[in-house]
DNA sequence: GTTTGACTTGGAGTCGACTCTAACTCCTAC
DNA sequence: GTAGGAGTTAGAGTCGACTCCAAGTCAAAC
């Protein structure tokens, strides 16, 4: 079971333009077959990894990043662990992220707080 | 006690390109002031707000949302609350974020063990 | 057999957030 | 008094990540 690049973006939710784009920006790795015709055929394992790198773009992670991600996909041996460590790093830029807006956080309820004790 | 551009980049980890930026992008709300020739002057209450813009930067919030919570200070009887909403907001999004790196880090650990215990 | 609609490409345009340049003005130190 | 260094401005350039455009191809429906 194949699909075209426009079942695929309404299953994965971006756009052609975008699925293109990240095609051109070497996100996919596994190079998308094309049809007589020279159109896209996406598989399903395709589409995972679209799915897979979606979720990764949302969580912030950059292209480039993105891109090693799916290059580790190429050595089968060390995939999992190379990915491993890319997102372990990711997760520790998004947690000093959320420590920074819980400190402000903290520093604005406390001075609600002094606000209302007035 | 009033501070140089130089001396506020060296402050607060800003170029001094960037604070000139956040100044056009009216990051500021209180304008800064000049000396007699011309240059920028600010204040240590200035300075405690660019700290606060910065987190708020790192911590990955847009410049428009930024400018918000600035604005917000103007009128001081809902500045915490208004800023508090934007704070909340913005944690959501990066908790959700964390929310997706950390549900693929469960599907790759899962792999690694599973391919352990092949 | 022509219209319609989904696709193709290369390349241009946009937007956010800087980052840099050019030409200029001050102040301080020698 | 002039050289150096830190400022000033308006505006241009860069980079990441899309987003759109023009010109064209192809298959299916009428």
């Amino acid at each position: 079971m194949s699909f075209s690049i426009g079942q695929v973006s309404e299953m994965t939710g971006l756009t052609t333009h975008t699925l293109r784009f990240y095609e051109k920006q070497g996100l996919f790795l596994e190079p998308i077959p094309r049809d007589s015709a020279g159109r896209r055929r996406y598989s399903d394992t395709q589409i995972d990894w679209i799915r897979i790198g979606g979720k990764l773009r949302t969580a912030g992670m950059p292209l480039p990043e993105i891109r090693r991600y799916a290059e580790a996909s190429r050595d089968r041996s060390t995939a999992a662990e190379t990915q491993l460590k890319l997102l372990q790093d990711h997760e520790k830029r998004v947690r000093s992220q959320l420590a920074d807006v819980q400190h402000l956080l903290d520093l604005i309820t406390d001075k609600i707080t002094h606000h209302e004790s007035r």
